[in-house]
DNA sequence: ATTGAAACTTGATCGTT
DNA sequence: AACGATCAAGTTTCAAT
């Protein structure tokens, strides 16, 4: 099996990501690889389906994240902690999401790994934070649904929307 | 407070998700909105905050998604629960996420709400599912982190996502 | 705030290497 | 596959409403 992606389209992808533009000029400033080839390389993942869509929903099996963890973490309570220690958790490498909830659950931390080694490294980076108490874990063994940034609206009536911004026609 | 979105603004963020371009041009033809017109709500969208980036980053609470329901879900094994099941939760309006993992949970659902009635419809939907034996949500009071689509590169060491696809230099 | 038309920028294509 | 030059296509601006 051949690879999918090579060092140039990470580097690719990482710029898209770092400007927050797919623009082939400024992709191509940020880089120094030609506009004509960064063109090539975008529409290369296209037709290979590491990118979805104009929009750039990526493919996380496709840039190699095959593993999704999800933990339930507790804490000490403190002053601010839902600030504090939610931002220690945020900045673990591969953590994606962050919730604090309230009641038997402090967070709900939702990660992206690229390997078994990566899982220990999560699980010792949990417990190197002081304020945490006890954390659980789970992997998701396969992801069903996950409607991100715009494509969220395809989750709604438009009627909905509209009730809960308590827009009128 | 004077309204951040109109329907209208919404007619061009709807068909911008349908068809997964932000394309004036296109838009122009989902909808019948002038070009330029186009161009000027969207530029509108993202001065105030309810698009945060080129690549399309909706801000929530903006469109009116103020809630965020995390839920557990415990269903009867049957063959392929994790697709049948799933697809049925995938289907409740205002779900975002679904993960199926195995051990003493079966789901993870992850739903945006915009009140508390569609908290209440969320709850009586997952009743109406014949295989689901229990659940147990949680409210998000606060979300410390989500990175989605392309802004999940950010998460990662460039070396991180070599090493997980095998790449070499 | 909306729009049609003009001006301009950029993405896409093509031919070479 | 990479790339510089070219052109069609789309974005952005503008002036009028």
């Amino acid at each position: 099996m051949t690879q999918l992606l090579d060092e140039r389209d990470f580097e690719i992808l990482f710029a898209i990501a770092e400007c927050e533009t797919a623009s082939n000029e400024e992709v191509h400033e940020a880089t120094g690889i030609p506009k004509s080839t960064v063109h090539y390389r975008i529409q290369s993942m296209r037709e290979n389906g590491v990118i979805k869509n104009d929009l750039f929903e990526l493919d996380r099996e496709g840039i190699g994240l095959k593993i999704t963890v999800i933990s339930e973490v507790w804490a000490e309570f403190e002053e601010g902690y839902h600030e504090t220690v939610g931002r220690k958790l945020s900045d673990i490498e591969g953590v994606n999401q962050v919730y604090f909830t309230m009641g038997d659950t402090d967070f709900i931390v939702i990660s992206r790994l690229t390997s078994r080694d990566m899982v220990e490294r999560l699980v010792s980076e949990y417990e190197s934070i002081d304020e945490i108490r006890r954390t659980s874990s789970k992997f998701a063994i396969s992801v069903i649904k996950e409607n991100v940034d715009i494509g969220i609206l395809r989750d709604y009536d438009e009627e909905t929307l509209h009730s809960g911004l308590g827009l009128t026609e």
